[in-house]
DNA sequence: TTGAGTGCAAAGGATTTGCAGGTTC
DNA sequence: GAACCTGCAAATCCTTTGCACTCAA
């Protein structure tokens, strides 16, 4: 995990070690509240909170989901293909659950699909956001 | 105009209708802010505009985008097709074009059978969230 | 008339910024 | 030691809410 911050060019310092920690252990996007609910109020601040998530954005170690209530939510990058990961967003629950493999397999190539489109005609920087949320019952 | 303000069960005013207007001549999603700034600040009020898109919204007059830096856009929503319209939003110029049919033929079809099988897993009240964006050069 | 709609001001919540002090390299 | 990080407080930004007034139906 140490590697990770390295890589980025960014300094190792205990806040930042707990919250990749946090992001590995959950799997899954999540908050920046349940980021600093997860490392422990102690651990750090939650401004820091912000600004490390920040930082880690910027340098390509999370990425951002958005929630369908506006809410941001971040999720460990690990390898490039870590960037085409799906999931579905529970309403109730908060909770986040990766889609089935076959789902998330036909979405990516959907999306590459789509974005090469794109750039053909004569888009650059292309991106996407894609999400999906349901309410367990 | 004031039609599909009756038709929703709200009361035709002077901002609601300008509201439409604006959307129907931007022709793609606009933010409040764009939408404001569009009526005019003597037209209306900041809140007014954030309360009539909520109306709107309410009773599926409009519909919410995604702009990539979380900013949330409302576009005009003719038919039942136009909810399943998808939009490349441009992140330099904010202007939006409509994807072309194959694609959006394609994404329709895939975002169904997704949502299908979520709600085969057990989830309700089902949606999702597909943008993409892109710089023009 | 009468409930829906609006303006203005103020409250709320989320995110950012300034600055002084502490830490990594 | 210098640049980078962090904490705390305060500033901002976006959105919602309360209340009295106005207007569409």
């Amino acid at each position: 995990m140490p590697g990770l911050i390295r890589k980025a060019g960014l300094r190792v310092t205990k806040p930042r070690l707990a919250l990749l920690d946090a992001l590995a252990a959950a799997g899954g996007p999540l908050s920046i509240e349940q980021l600093h609910g997860a490392v422990g109020a102690e651990t750090c601040d939650l401004v820091t909170v912000y600004r490390c998530m920040g930082a880690f954005e910027r340098s390509g170690v999370v990425a951002r989901s958005y929630f369908h209530d506006g809410t941001t939510l971040f999720r460990l990058v690990r390898e490039e293909t870590d960037r085409f990961s799906y999931h579905v967003l529970s309403k109730t629950t908060n909770q986040v659950e990766a889609l089935d493999e076959h789902s998330s397999a036909k979405i990516k190539q959907l999306v590459q699909q789509v974005e090469k489109s794109l750039r053909d005609q004569g888009f650059t920087d292309v991106g996407h956001i894609v999400e999906f949320f349901g309410t367990r019952t």
